[in-house]
DNA sequence: TTTAGTGCAAAAGTTTTGCATGGTC
DNA sequence: GACCATGCAAAACTTTTGCACTAAA
């Protein structure tokens, strides 16, 4: 399930980023995390783990380092908290639950010739585009 | 562009939600921004225009009152800020310009069957969903 | 040696809450 | 009068920043 250290040490030296040792217990953290986490509860986990002390503020600074790196994405926030998630490298978009928040990643898509149509009509060259639709799991439509 | 006062009031009689005074002002604030705002945005406004005095307070309980009647959506927060938006039942996506950050309204969406097929197939019911396209547009091209 | 990264604490910003007051039915 | 809504100020929280210190190239 989890991902190798090294493979994530790799991740970060593919995308410029120096592996450090925190950073690498941030990452290690979102690997850990099927769906999204925010910056506080991290910094929680990875405190509670006893591991290598890191503060807060230094998630904050790593998650924010990591997203412009397009190492991980950022999704819409629920509670006021900025939440972030792992990602696959191939394009995706995300189904999220308004209920549980539960994330899924929808690997289909093939609106790029529709992208292009609605940006072309206005004038603009589309270069990418990102998809997040919200609505109910099977679960939380169970309960 | 406006709505009249006497739409909203009864929008707000029609949700269950008492129309005062202040709250008709923020919905009326609300009303005119073609996006969306953050309370804080609100309440500079109604504050600029000079009217009759609101308390930030009152901009926050109300957002979320008219947020839980239906009466207004709330959309992914920009900055660490929550957004709000007037309900208008015309959905629409948002293109972007990287180069200028000008932002154009899309009306043009045929999207839900693909949605809710896609949503479907995960176990999903699909509720809502947001596209954003991030180009350049013409000016910037030519420059 | 030079630079980038970190911890800590303080600051900044946003949203919420407590409580007395004012307005409505 | 009973009750809901409001203003104000304080509190709670999330996020950012300044700065001294540490680790690494």
């Amino acid at each position: 399930m989890g991902m190798a250290s090294t493979d994530l040490e790799a991740r970060l030296r593919a995308s410029g980023v120096r592996p450090t040792a925190q950073r690498l217990a941030v990452l290690g953290e979102l690997a850990a995390e099927p769906n999204d986490a925010t910056a506080q509860v991290l910094w929680q986990r990875i405190r509670e783990r006893g591991g290598r002390r890191v503060g807060l503020a230094t998630v904050y600074r790593t998650l924010a380092l990591l997203h412009e790196h397009g190492v991980i994405d950022a999704l819409s926030h629920h509670d006021g908290e900025r939440c972030y998630r792992l990602c696959t490298g191939a394009h995706h978009h995300h189904l999220v639950c308004e209920s549980c928040h539960r994330v899924v990643e929808v690997a289909e898509c093939d609106l790029d010739p529709w992208v292009a149509g609605v940006a072309r009509r206005h004038g603009f060259v589309a270069r990418a585009h990102q998809v997040e639709i919200s609505g109910t799991c099977a679960s939380c439509r169970a309960a």
